[in-house]
RNA sequence: GCCGCAGUGGCGGAAUGGCAGACGCAGCAGACUCAAAAUCUGCCGAGGGCAACUUCGUGCGGGUUCAAGUCCCGCCUGCGGCACCA
């Protein structure tokens, strides 16, 4: 009789014998075939590990395991994405510096992932905040700097008025700040940026060649937006300028009865004199200023707007005088900040056109333009168009597009919604910026030799009430020498976003300890891409488009070997309360997974977390289903108490074990792993059923559940006289030939209703089976006296008789 | 509004167009026990029938097919994302 399970010894007797034994250390030789596995770095919170951090680090630990046991080199990482403003805030309010709060959170979230068995190599531990990590963060920034890519500029931001930081597009939510909930405003401020929209391009045509989850790659793509039109000018009535727009309709250019400017539109300033109602645009342009963007959006509804009063433009392919309006459903950060309105065909200015009384003219037949506007591009011909008129939309774009060339006055035209990312912020915890600004030399780029630039330590890191970063009162760090003419400076004092770190780490785990550059060129050849990523949705459109960008970049700059950082992106859905609702600490339904380790064990956490549902859908957590697990890990450990000698399958269980390991690994490839542990559950019922397993059995069922729940597995590996351990086995084979049935009961259908089963050998042919059918007493009854229309055999599955 | 995903027993969920409900949870009955827990065995979609059986069942309405949870058309509901992007 085996002791009783008790996992929590040895779980940890055997963590312990996994590290002395470095046994996920990962390999340098460089001839075998390799497998980097990535799961995204958690930011190390106060709050410690949540029960959605073990889903998708299971998961990717499967693979990880399996993929060992398969012979390849694995890398499977872990590091922490330790800057960021919660950290910052908790130093504030509890007078701790960030760099303790981030090492005590580290090392808690540390032990914790180590509770849980998971095959990362420590060795490759890496964190952003460490000078020796983040000197190369700001080493690329260089990079990108000298390339042009990271600018400063006068510009309207995000910010959010409780965190006092300015916020990047992607962290605007609803409008509110995504991760307070505090309210967001526009406010000029100099800031860094990143010309990400330079890679618009690269970035969207490089989904064509990964293999991500379908909602990734859709969700990529509207983020960057993609829209091909035209830029068409309108001359100014009486004046010798033109107003520039951005149409995806230039078809409908015939239909153009207004224009409409952004609020900020410089030709308000420009026009100032001529303006006969300028006091009025004024007035509307400072109610636009004051909203935020989450007020504009809320008054989306209702459209407002102002006529440019003395001002008119002329219609450039009829000569009408059309007025100029300005209103703030057009942006100015979009296309050209104005654009030509053909109420007939878009719902904006159909809408704007009724509130104003603007005429609507029809240029594509097929709707009813005064009822709604008729914005079908597939169906209808131009009318109303002159020499546009009977063709069709796709053909009138071109006709269009070229006589605008011909004529000068407007060409084919692609824009993009991704805008620019915001690169500064103005707290304490973050990368500094390195760059210096002298009033002769303007910004200079630190030396590569000055990197890193440290922090300052020091006592006081508050955010400031005017905007400023904290660093900016630091003067003895900030008042330096200019690099280029060694006169009077100051530093950068914003800070770099949390984003900054994340968007190249994948690259330093391969090679993390190397001073000379951020890796080496053949550790970056052998490991890249990463075969597999597994992240949330969230970051979708940050830290995944953001890494993409940086490593295509890089990639341009010859300093990695491949275009795509990623060939293989899933996500994991998130784990719910047992209320279905969202865990959190006010709803009182968090899970601590520390307290489920100590209960039941790690291996039923591993096990539960991956039994719970489809890996990519969320999932509530339920103490039964766990306790379930719990029971399916208390059977596999009983059955070594009815082992029998024996190097081969019993006849009874061979069908049943070349199935199951067919079907897990199958399963754990296609993220399919709670019918993965179903099949594994379903193989220890069938075990129990016969009574008694020979050794060979029950290790090939070892094997199998040993990526899930490996602690159990070694111990029990060890039991029945296994060599070695479970993670240096080689992964189980089957017999395809094997895993068939050879008598198998099928289905007999009259007209496609189930009426009797018969059994037949699986490999029967349709005579050999229909002899087998007509034979059973109860289908002869049924068939007595009726004709047969049609017979359907599906081998080893059904037999549908079709009668009259 | 647009784009994705989902809707199946009391619950979590399975099902290359081929016997719907695998596997697990909960429940019921039995065994073991002085008893309980644990464990083991059996039952477990709904209606009808003493029973052999039988009818109905995968959000709703149509359709294709010998055969539909699965494919097509039209809806409804929930979740997630985007949202005045011209």
């Amino acid at each position: 009789m085996g002791a009783v399970y008790s996992p929590k010894d040895m779980e940890q007797k055997w963590q312990k014998i996994w590290d002395e034994e470095e046994a996920f250390k990962v390999g340098e030789d460089y001839s075998k075939p390799k497998y980097y596995a990535l799961v995204e770095f958690p930011y190390p919170s106060g709050q410690g590990l949540h029960v959605g951090h073990p889903r998708p680090y299971t998961a990717l630990d499967i693979i990880s395991r399996k993929r060992r046991m398969q012979g390849y080199n694995v890398l499977f990482p872990m590091g922490w994405d330790a800057f960021g403003l919660p950290t910052e805030n908790y130093a504030i309010k509890n007078h701790i510096h960030p760099k303790i709060v981030t090492e005590n959170n580290v090392a808690h979230f540390k032990s914790q992932l180590k509770s849980l068995g998971y095959s990362f190599d420590w060795n490759r531990e890496v964190n952003t905040t460490d000078p020796e990590y983040y000197k190369w963060t700001q080493w690329i920034f260089l990079k990108l700097f000298k390339k042009g890519l990271a600018y400063k500029t006068q510009m309207p931001i995000n910010w959010c008025t409780s965190c006092k930081v300015g916020l990047a597009n992607e962290e605007v939510v609803n409008g509110v700040c995504e991760r307070c909930g505090g309210e967001v405003v526009r406010r000029v401020k100099s800031q860094w940026m990143l010309k990400i929209t330079e890679y618009a391009d690269k970035l969207l045509e490089g989904l064509d060649h990964v293999d991500y989850i379908e909602k990734v790659k859709v969700s990529q793509k509207n983020w960057i937006g993609r829209s091909v039109g035209a830029e068409v000018d309108f001359r100014l009535d009486g004046k010798d300028d033109t107003l520039r727009i951005f149409t995806t309709r230039p078809d409908t250019l015939f239909g153009a009865t207004y224009m409409v400017i952004s609020p900020e539109h410089p030709f308000i300033e420009k026009y100032k004199e001529e303006i006969t109602n300028y006091d009025e645009v004024a007035a509307y342009r400072e109610q636009a200023a004051r909203k935020s963007d989450f007020e504009r959006t809320e008054l989306a509804k209702e459209k407002t707007g102002v006529v440019m009063g003395g001002i008119s433009a002329v219609n450039p392919v009829n000569g009408n005088k059309i007025p100029v309006w300005i209103s703030d459903y057009v942006l100015m950060t979009y296309g050209t900040g104005a654009i030509m309105a053909v109420p007939a065909h878009d719902e904006r200015d159909w809408e704007f056109a009724k509130k104003f009384g603007l005429p609507i003219v029809e240029v594509v037949a097929g709707g009813q333009v005064e009822e709604a506007a008729f914005t079908d591009v597939a169906s209808g011909k131009l009318v109303n168009s002159g020499f546009l008129d009977g063709l069709e939309v796709k053909d009138a774009k071109e006709k269009i597009i070229s006589w605008l060339s011909e004529k000068g006055i407007g060409k084919q035209k692609v824009n993009y919604k991704l805008r620019d990312w915001v690169f500064s912020r103005q707290r304490y915890w973050g990368e500094p910026i390195p760059i210096v600004h002298c009033e002769k030399c303007g910004y200079v780029p630190l030396p590569e030799s000055e990197l890193p630039l440290m922090l300052p330590e020091v006592d006081s890191y508050m955010p400031t009430d005017n905007g400023e970063s904290p660093l900016a009162a630091m003067t003895d760090w900030l008042n330096t020498t200019c690099p280029c003419c060694g006169g009077p400076a100051k530093r950068e004092s914003d800070t770099m976003p949390q984003w900054a770190g994340s968007s190249w780490y994948f690259l330093r785990y391969i090679d993390p300890k190397n001073d000379e550059a951020f890796a080496g060129g053949e550790a970056l050849k052998y490991w890249l891409p990463v075969d597999w990523y597994n992240g949330g949705m969230e970051h979708t459109t940050l830290h995944l488009l953001y890494s993409r960008f940086w490593h295509k970049f890089l990639y341009d700059e010859g300093l990695v070997p491949t275009e795509e950082p990623y060939q293989k992106r899933t996500s994991h859905g998130m784990i719910l309360g047992e209320n279905g609702e969202k865990m959190s600490k006010s709803r009182g339904n968090v899970v601590n997974p520390d307290d489920i380790v100590n209960e039941f064990g790690s291996d039923t956490l591993r096990t539960y977390e991956m039994f719970i549902g489809a890996f990519e859908l969320s999932a509530a957590w339920s103490q039964e289903g766990v306790k379930g697990c719990r029971r399916f890990l208390d059977r596999v450990w009983k059955l070594q108490d009815m082992l029998t000698e024996g190097d081969l399958y019993s006849a009874a269980l061979e069908t049943k074990l070349h199935q199951t390991i067919k079907k897990v690994s199958g399963d754990f490839e296609a993220l399919k792993f709670n019918t993965a542990i179903a099949a594994m559950m379903s193989l220890v019922n069938e075990f129990y059923k016969a009574g008694s397993v020979t050794k060979a059995e029950f290790r090939t069922l070892v094997l199998l559940l040993s990526p899930v729940a490996p602690h159990i597995c070694e111990e029990l590996w060890q039991l029945a006289g296994g060599a070695g351990r479970v993670y240096q086995q080689s992964w189980p084979e089957y017999d395809e030939a094997k895993t068939v049935e050879d008598e198998v009961e099928i289905a007999v259908q009259i007209n496609g209703k189930v009426k009797a089963t018969v059994k037949i050998a699986a490999q029967d042919s349709q005579e050999e089976a229909r002899a087998k059918v007509m034979a059973e007493p109860a289908v002869a009854g049924l068939l007595s006296g009726r004709s047969i229309v049609k017979e359907i055999f599906v081998k080893g599955r059904i037999y549908n008789i079709v009668v009259k």
